[in-house]
DNA sequence: AGATGTCCCATTGTCGGACAATCCGTCCAT
DNA sequence: ATGGACGGATTGTCCGACAATGGGACATCT
């Protein structure tokens, strides 16, 4: 005999996905299923729903250390092996984390890697191709450095021009594609708006691998983006919004072309 | 005494954040630190990982079924809960699902509704300001409904139109907002690009609650959107980009002086 | 005083084993 | 063919256990 409650009260999944068809006249007739799926949720999910629930109300605040397993099983009244599944879901979705090197748990915003990497897994599952995400990143880029322009601080563009100096002694070409990769976030945080750095930065993280084959392949590829470089820290030395703009624009198609050139196929599918 | 293994050999994080400062020179000296943390990852990380892998190579596709966790225990020679532990972390990933009423958990690309809704707990935790999140819609939108201009098809017009109606006669706002969901998204869809339907679907969840609000408080927003949907329909019609263009800036224009109007002040924190 | 060693306890990571619920295929009776 | 009974397979949840380790309290050394 368990100490297990096993009520099954809880009915409020909240889980709408506003994919609601017109909503008929349900009154009159029951027309088609009268019945919806009974929900049966399993208890790990349901700790861990409870869980995320005070951490999105910021009733546990970030850096706020998580109780112990023990503790969190005897108040929700469950083995610690569930608590402890529901925290793995918790962990994977960035809400929780583990400092390393340390025992507790502790409540934690979820990077912007961590976020990032999802976005890419799902579309790399979802076949997405090459043309898709430069399509993306030509309606993004652009307006990123064009606010950018506006708002920019001196510091921004001394580090700018530190990366963009960096990328033209680059050497090995993991090394360049690095720096690539580091230009375009600091563009984004000059644009200090985080959903955007946060687009930008899922977009690269897509982009990143088949970025080193087209630098690897395509010789004229280093020159043509020191060129764009400049002229975008230019743009934004003058704040010049629509300067930066253009700029961009120019280098995301250059991208594209470089592609071409490299002999990737436009819809080649996104890998890891 | 326990038959685990407890190899310390895996050392390929590939968790590559690309924050690397410009990278001294390594061999001559050893400028501050000269190790780097060892990394002792649990193994209900590793099993993830190692599942993880093999679904993002496509090994294991879509569908596929995955072994029983007992089998799973055994390949990988830990014990069942940790096994566990593991398909939890994928399963809030989005990467496995269980469909409702099997035993086994099946491979399964993230659904958009998954990633979104980490998004926007991301944005939310990150105490995202309205205006951030508007700033976003105003770079994205309008340029999918250019996209979606040249290449909706005759169907996506008459979906469209039926949301339109939908909405003008829609007496409750949380089905409104419902429908105005709707039509931004299959707006998206018009422009047969994942990546930007991923990112305005996330924008579309972060702003859905507040937009209830709006809703409520300002009488005449209703007949706004309507004229911009309508608008809008009509510049897809006549496959005009620029026109779709222009009037989608307009209507996420529009949403801003709502909030106004409705005294929700453009830097409040986006919340749950 | 500050650095370092020692000891203990709380907590996590992992394991073994157990049992009820339930899905699924098979077999049998109607 | 339909419907019911049966049994194996698998999951959800629990119990209990133990090694490893972080963290604090305390003693010791310089």
């Amino acid at each position: 005999m368990s100490t297990r409650t096993k009520t099954v009260s809880r009915d409020r999944g909240r889980r709408g996905g506003s994919a609601s068809r017109p909503a008929e006249n349900p009154p009159p007739v029951l027309s088609g299923n009268l019945f919806e799926p009974v929900e049966r949720e399993p208890a790990y999910t349901r700790v861990s729903a409870a869980i995320e629930a005070k951490i999105l109300s910021r009733a546990l605040k970030g850096g706020d250390p998580l109780p112990a397993e023990m503790d969190l099983a005897q108040q929700f009244r469950v083995h610690r092996s569930t608590v402890r599944e529901a925290l793995r879901q918790l962990e994977s979705a960035g809400l929780i984390m583990r400092p390393p090197g340390a025992k507790r748990m502790v409540v934690s915003r979820p990077h912007v890697d961590k976020i990032a990497s999802g976005m890419r897994q799902a579309l790399v599952l979802h076949e997405v191709s090459f043309v898709d995400v430069w399509e993306a990143m030509m309606v993004i880029e652009p307006e990123v450095a064009a606010l950018a322009a506006t708002r920019r601080t001196q510091a921004d563009i001394d580090a700018l021009t530190q990366i963009h100096q960096a990328f033209n002694a680059a050497s090995e070409s993991a090394l360049a594609v690095d720096l690539v990769g580091d230009f375009f976030e600091l563009l984004g945080a000059c644009s200090r708006n985080h959903v955007l750095v946060l687009a930008k930065h899922s977009l690269a993280q897509v982009l990143a691998p088949s970025l080193a084959l087209m630098i690897d392949r395509v010789p004229q590829a280093r020159s043509r983006i020191i060129g764009a470089q400049q002229k975008i820290i230019n743009a934004l030395q003058s704040r010049d919004a629509d300067e930066a703009r253009k700029w961009m624009a120019k280098h995301v198609r250059d991208f594209k072309r470089g592609y071409e050139v490299a002999g990737i196929p436009p819809d080649a599918v996104v890998s890891v």
